[in-house]
Formats: structure tokens, C-alpha cells, sequence
RNA sequence: GGCUAGGUGGCAGAGUGGUUAUGCAGCGGCCUGCAAAGCCGCGGACACCGGUUCGACUCCGGUCCUAGCCUCCA
């Protein structure tokens, strides 16, 4: 297999060649947890997953996803409630990885926490400074980007040409305007750790160099992030990882989703289209949303819309039906090693993860397992259809219970339906149509649709 | 203003220098006691203007428009 990625650091698609042929490392920038997930922060988390789900395929991957939990937002949040900063952490860390589960996100090898490795930044931030590549004012310690010439280099713009647009006033004492915080003073009632520049807390940036150091080593294959993390974040990574191991490349393949519009924009709390994934988990299965994130190429922006969802839910329903059809019973073991995906859907994943094609061919399979007569051959096509929507991270459930238990209508329980229903078999095989429809009005007024087969009669709950 | 992505049928969203994306929605047919599900088929698109080419939605140039980054951000 070859797989193809857009790097960003070439702005185009190259073949993936780890550095060790059988062992690959990808980190990828996590949650910040002072609040609950929205469905933007949801996209990297999904995209990544099915990355890792097709890696594995081929090598051993080491997939670290960092929690940033320090951090002025989270200060701000700990000092409204009148808390310690862990408690805000803790609350919302838990509250991402369940959001993660109902996303059928499987958990990443390593998931590094910023207060874990306070000692390793400190120690990174002395040798840049020793190295030259930072410098220590009024409690600060900076990164000077003048001390490493390729500053600029991922995100493609030039020193000079980010001044010109500069928004925000400069700190008096940075000695070149772009120059970034590794390590800020922190006052008496914020959260902050002795250093040899004073109390204090880091900056932004280097905890992921820091992090990726310790857990990785100086180089890693992959990383990955949403676009809006290319610049600063990413490019002052690069910058802190390459100065201080002397100009080694940091990292050999950029990855960066595109953003989640919403209303043609970002979404954005100062807009006030904030749709929260809690919300939208509480109106559809996590499969649903999960499929709706994967449905735009993974670099495209998506539009999401209210539609958005309901056709994903729309999409699972016809490829759960031909499951079921074909007989396909159970949960999907992890892995799905019975069956291989499908070359349609491995080609396509290897396209730079083109999620939206190999959608594409899952349909293509579901209508041929749909017109396949032959049981034997139908089961095929469907297990195939299942394999292949494993690297997606979808099918995993019990097509059964995929139409029976939808949280959508609870008004009656399963052992009644199955009562009415073979009651109004019963009436059928009898030529009592007009007791048999009088039921399934019944259960349809109840969120219950009824589907006549030759091989008998089964039930759904309606979306 | 600078940098970077885009503009595809009613909607979402792939792709290609000449042949069907796919899903939903719509229309016709089959199946069904009637439905539902499913199957078969049908329409409908490549922002605009030039250029290259035997031929461009696909390449090149220009115009218009949109989004992202340049400040915390997935």
C-alpha cells in the first residue's frame, strides 16, 4: 500500500515514508479543557483517528494526543468558580473523553498532560536561552526569531510581512516584535511553578515541543492540528524543537483539517454560532455526527448545517439496511480481521484520506449487497461493506440494534412491538388487512415503521 | 493591506483534459394486499471573461465573490 499526504510544510501531497519503516509517531494537538467540546473541536480528534485506524493497518503506530491543562483560559475559568485550576481540568477533561467515545474515537497511545512535564519545559526553555535562541526580560523568558532564519517557513510568510498587519500592540520588552512567550510571570493568586526566572507558568508553545521531546525523541512523522493552529502555534513549535536540537528537522509531515463553518463562518463565541457537541450528541447518535464530520474531505471546510446531521443519520440507516438485510449480525470486533476492507476503500483513505470517496464506495457496496440475491454471497459483499467502513470508524454496532434502539422514540417497549407485530402477521396471513393496517398506524403514531419482507415482518424505531 | 485555501446540479460533497462520483431531495417504473425498505431508470453542474488544445469543468492569465490566518482558537 502507498499512502499519500498533503504536507503542509511542501503545500502538496507526498508519498509517507515514516523514518523507521515499521514504527511511525504522530502527535497530535489536543484539547485545551476549560470548557466543552464544540463540533470544530471535534473534527481533528475523528480526522485523526481514522489516520491512526489506517496506519495501523501497516505499521505499529505511537499516536500521542496532549492535554493542555494550564493555561490563562483555564486560570480565568478556575478564578470565576473560586477553584483550584485541576478542578476545572478534571470536569472537562472527563467531559471530552466522553464526548470522544459517543464519536467512536478510539483512545490515543499517549495522552500527555502539560502540568506532567513542567521540570522538561523548564529544562527545554534553559537550553534555548543557553543556546541563544531565547532570552530572559523583565521575568519573561521570549523566543527570538531572529536567532533562527527559517522562522516562517510553514505557515509561508515573511517576517517583515507580519508586522505589516499587526493588530496588537508589542510588548516593551521584546526585542523583535514577533518574539513569543516560553515562560511568563505568574502574580501570587495564579497557578505557577518555581523556575530559575521566578514563579511562574509557560507559554503557549513549548509544552507540545516539550512534550513531543520526551515521548518521542527529536524527530516525529506526523503532526497534525487544525489549519488555525499553522500559525503562531505550529511554527513557533518548529522553531523551539529545531533550535534546540541544532537545527534537526523536527517534523517530517505537517497535517492540518480544515475548519467547521457554520452560517458560511467560523464558528466563534463572538458570533454566537457556537453548536456544542453535547447538544448535537443529545439530537443523534455520535455515529451520525461522526459521519457528518467525515463527509467534506478532511482539508476542506465544512458546512454544517441542520440537514447536515439528519443525512448522515439518513446514510447509516442505508448502510446498517443492507447489513441487516444481508444478515450481518453483532458488534464489529475492533480491527474486523475476518474480512479485509475492500480495495475501494483503502485506495481512496490512501488518497490523502479521501473520506467522501470512500463513502462513495461504501454505498456502492451497500446497492450490491442490496441486489444480490445469493445469501452466501450477499453476507460477502455486506461483511466487506463492514470491513471497509471499519477504517472509517463506522458500522461498529449491531445493525439490529441500530434501528431498534434509537433514543428517538422510547414510547413503547420492544417486547410489546414484537407483540403487536406478530399479532398483525398473524391478521395478514389471515387476509385481515384492515386489522393489520389499523396496527401499523398504531405503531407508527408511536415513532414505530413496519417492514414487510418475504422472509416475515421487522420493525424500526422512526427517525 | 499581506499570506493561504476555495467557488461543482435543489442541498451536501468527490473527481477528471474527451466516457456514471456518491448520498439526500425530485420524477417514472418494479416489488408489495397497501405501505415501508430495496431494486431499475430519468432529469439536473462545473462563478465570470479571455487564452492554450482536435477537445477544458479539468491547464494558463485576468475579473468578481467567499472563507481562514496575520490576536486566543480545532
Amino acid at each position: 500500500m502507498a499512502l499519500y499526504l498533503h504536507n503542509t510544510l511542501s503545500r502538496s501531497r507526498e508519498l509517507f515514508e515514516p523514518a523507521d519503516p515499521e514504527r511511525v509517531t504522530m502527535y497530535v494537538c489536543g484539547p485545551t479543557v476549560y470548557n466543552l467540546s464544540h463540533i470544530g473541536n471535534a473534527r481533528p480528534p475523528v480526522v485523526f483517528d481514522v489516520l491512526a485506524r489506517v496506519l495501523r493497518r501497516s505499521y505499529q503506530l505511537v499516536y500521542a494526543r496532549n492535554i493542555t491543562d494550564v493555561d490563562d483560559k483555564i486560570n480565568a475559568a478556575a478564578k470565576t468558580e473560586n477553584v483550584e485550576i485541576g478542578v476545572v481540568t478534571a470536569r472537562y477533561f472527563a467531559a471530552y473523553l466522553e464526548d470522544m467515545a459517543m464519536l467512536g474515537v478510539q483512545l490515543p497511545d499517549l495522552a500527555p498532560r502539560v502540568t506532567d512535564h513542567i521540570p522538561q519545559i523548564v529544562n527545554l526553555i534553559e537550553r534555548l536561552v543557553a543556546a541563544g535562541h531565547a532570552y530572559e526580560a523583565e521575568e519573561h523568558v521570549l523566543f527570538s526569531v531572529a536567532s533562527y532564519p527559517e522562522y516562517g517557513h510553514l505557515s509561508g510568510r515573511a517576517l517583515d510581512e507580519m508586522l505589516a498587519g499587526a493588530r496588537v500592540d508589542v510588548a516593551a520588552y521584546k526585542r523583535d516584535p514577533a518574539d513569543f512567550v516560553l515562560w511568563k510571570p505568574s502574580a501570587e493568586d495564579v497557578v505557577g511553578w518555581a523556575s530559575p526566572w521566578g514563579r511562574g507558568r509557560p507559554g503557549w508553545h513549548v509544552e507540545c515541543s516539550a512534550m513531543v521531546e520526551v515521548h518521542f525523541g527529536e524527530t516525529i512523522d506526523i503532526h497534525g492540528g487544525g489549519q488555525d493552529l499553522v500559525f503562531p502555534h505550529h511554527e513557533n513549535e518548529i522553531a523551539q524543537s529545531t533550535c534546540v536540537h541544532a537545527g534537526r528537522l523536527f517534523c517530517r509531515y505537517w497535517i492540518h483539517n480544515g475548519l467547521i463553518h457554520v452560517e458560511s463562518e467560523k464558528m466563534s463565541k463572538s458570533v454566537g454560532n457556537v453548536l456544542l457537541l453535547r447538544d448535537l450528541l443529545s439530537e443523534a447518535p455520535g455515529e451520525a455526527v461522526r459521519l457528518a464530520l467525515l463527509t467534506a474531505h478532511y482539508r476542506q471546510p465544512l458546512e454544517w448545517t441542520p440537514d447536515v446531521l439528519a443525512e448522515a443519520q439518513q446514510k447509516l440507516d442505508r448502510m446498517y439496511g443492507a447489513l441487516r438485510a444481508a444478515g450481518v449480525s453483532g458488534v464489529q470486533q475492533h480491527g474486523g480481521a475476518d474480512e479485509l476492507p475492500p480495495a475501494s476503500v483503502v485506495d481512496a483513505l490512501n488518497d490523502d484520506l479521501n473520506t467522501p470517496r470512500a463513502l462513495a464506495a461504501l454505498f456502492k457496496l451497500a446497492r450490491e449487497a442490496n441486489r444480490e440475491t445469493d445469501p452466501e454471497r450477499r453476507s460477502a459483499i455486506a461483511r466487506s461493506l463492514r470491513a471497509g467502513a471499519g477504517l472509517l470508524g463506522l458500522l461498529e454496532a449491531d445493525p439490529e440494534a441500530w434501528f431498534v434502539d434509537s433514543a428517538a422514540s422510547a414510547a413503547l417497549a420492544a417486547a410489546e412491538i414484537d407483540t403487536l407485530v406478530s399479532r398483525r402477521e398473524q391478521l395478514r396471513k389471515e387476509g385481515d388487512f384492515a386489522a393489520a393496517d389499523q396496527i401499523r398506524s398504531q405503531l407508527e403514531k408511536a415513532g414505530i415503521v413496519i417492514e414487510d419482507s418475504s422472509a416475515g415482518s421487522r420493525w424500526r424505531r422512526a427517525r
